[in-house]
DNA sequence: ATCAATACATAAGTAATTTAGGTATTTATT
DNA sequence: AATAAATACCTAAATTACTTATGTATTGAT
């Protein structure tokens, strides 16, 4: 039986999120070096101050693609009866996440000329 | 017979933009008064130098959901024998505007945190 | 003891697109 | 004059990137 504790009021705004997952996640494992799934989430939730949240419904799919596409690799490690999968850039993951935030760059300059045109 | 003209070579970092399009739509509505689909597809093109091609098989559906949820109203012009479909932005649809406006910065502000976290 | 947090996972459903067609008129090019 | 390109609308199937809703199991706090 499940109960639960935290009630989910996240509004759906967000779409515009949409895409974001894979290039925020390649830049933290660049800062960070290695990271697991759930140190993932939580990191965001600090980062961002509770205003993005990633669901595990949407990370774990994404970091066995990542893995199966030789972007990332995977350690184990055990913490007692647990299993802790640590994940970090491969050569092919490195150069992934230049290439992603330079389309970050450049997505962020065209929302500007759109949204701000005056300062463009 | 189709004879293809333009070859479109565009890659597929267009998943960032996934989510944009309604707010792109809104604040063209919003600073031009009024807009038809085709002209909204040139000026987006133009306005990022040919970084993002609006594909009508998005926006006209996308207008059409607007116009049936109250946030868009359309007016019809002849042009000798063709129709043009001039959109504009409801009263409904200008406070819709004014939102999107505030989730886009949200948005962004919520990208730098993670991006930038230096600056923040 | 019980609840909350930690840590992994999958699968069905959904929304915003892309891709790939389609029709028809008007303007430019050869 | 004929052809191509641009203008202007449209839809429907497929794809993608998620959300939502589950599930299991261990560990730490009350």
């Amino acid at each position: 039986m499940y109960l639960y504790t935290e009630i989910n009021i996240s509004v759906n705004k967000a779409s515009l999120y949409k895409g974001c997952l894979e290039p925020i996640l390649l830049k933290l494992l660049k800062e960070n070096g290695r990271m697991y799934g759930y140190e993932i989430t939580q990191r965001v939730k600090e980062l961002t101050a509770g205003e993005l949240k990633i669901t595990e419904g949407a990370l774990y799919p994404l970091l066995h693609r990542l893995e199966a596409e030789g972007i990332l690799e995977v350690e184990m490690e055990n913490l007692g009866n647990r299993v802790r999968k640590y994940y970090s850039l491969t050569p092919t993951g490195k150069k992934e996440q230049a290439k992603a935030m330079i389309e970050l760059e450049a997505f962020k300059n065209t929302l500007q000329l759109i949204f701000n045109p005056k300062l463009a």
